[in-house]
DNA sequence: CGAATTTATCATATTCGTATGATGTTCGCC
DNA sequence: GGCGAACATCATACGAATATGATAAATTCG
């Protein structure tokens, strides 16, 4: 039950790009030190986010990932799809012939349940979970700090456009 | 997302078996025809629901599994547990410390999801299944049915002791 | 241009869920 | 008791998700 590790590093450094849009890219090396993941399938993970249009990367010195839309324009489904089937609703007890047609004997109560996670992920934005809470964002914000502060960035501070 | 396969599988056979409660033990055999499963990989999977108490093994011939409790006292979620702990809320990111106290950034919005979802695993019983879709009960106690008219199975119709 | 930096990608390993086949164990019945 | 039926269990295999390490390709900057 619940989201794949995969998917989960995926929300997880999306919220560390996103806390850091309009400051730059964000290296993975520094994705990686902020959640605690493999660095190399961390890349692999950011580069099909950036396949599915929800990341953008750029390559050499002063490169890194970006959110590729506005933080408001980007669901959390859109984060999880690549790794997570949660948008397709199936059966429960996997009936392949089960539908609001033909309904299992668990399919009705069910479909009332799934409709509320379904509609969760596809209306919940980035922008919402910046929003939600400052504290959490901060944390995330550190994290990403002190990971280049350890490795003395020549850019420090220099790109901010904004704060 | 979703439940895994092995525990899909679960709540199929316990339905096959839950149809057949009353008439005497379901045969693994029967249940794999039934579901399409495979069927010594259903069989531990049979067994874990006996050691968990949900269901009840008697060997040799005329054994099989019967439900351990009656209908309603058996939820979703005891049949789901021994192989998806749908019950343990984990944080979307995968968070360690994450927690009511020191919430991610998605642990409110998400903690009211959860709450639905484990809600309906823990209150939806077997006996709310049956008494739910009378006719997907009739297409289980069907497909069990015509597996034991094609073995010819020798206790045919003399076990019930109901209907 | 050349060196440094960073993502992209490939080949391979590890782990886990799932599955298969063979064999052991218990039970009912003659 | 002995035979056959049924669950129990073990050894093994397969595949997908996850992870690792090496190498290629692109970009910046002096």
């Amino acid at each position: 039950m619940w989201l794949s590790s995969t998917a989960r590093q995926a929300l997880h450094a999306v919220l560390c790009v996103a806390v850091f849009d309009d400051d730059g890219p964000v290296r993975v090396e520094e994705i990686a030190a902020a959640t605690g993941g493999p660095r190399n399938y961390l890349s692999k993970t950011l580069h099909a986010l950036a396949r599915a249009g929800v990341l953008r990367s750029t390559r050499g010195p002063t490169g890194g990932f970006q959110l590729a839309e506005s933080p408001d324009a980007i669901s959390l489904e859109q984060v999880i799809a690549p790794f997570d089937a949660v948008g397709e609703r199936r059966c429960l007890m996997g009936l392949p012939s089960c539908s609001d047609a033909h309904p299992c004997a668990i399919h009705d109560r069910w479909s009332s349940v799934a409709t509320v996670v379904e509609k969760f992920f596809r209306e919940t934005t980035v922008a919402g979970l910046l929003s939600g809470n400052p504290r959490a964002v901060n944390a995330a914000r550190n994290a990403i700090l002190t990971s280049r502060r350890r490795n003395r960035r020549k850019s420090d501070g220099s790109i901010k456009r904004k704060t």
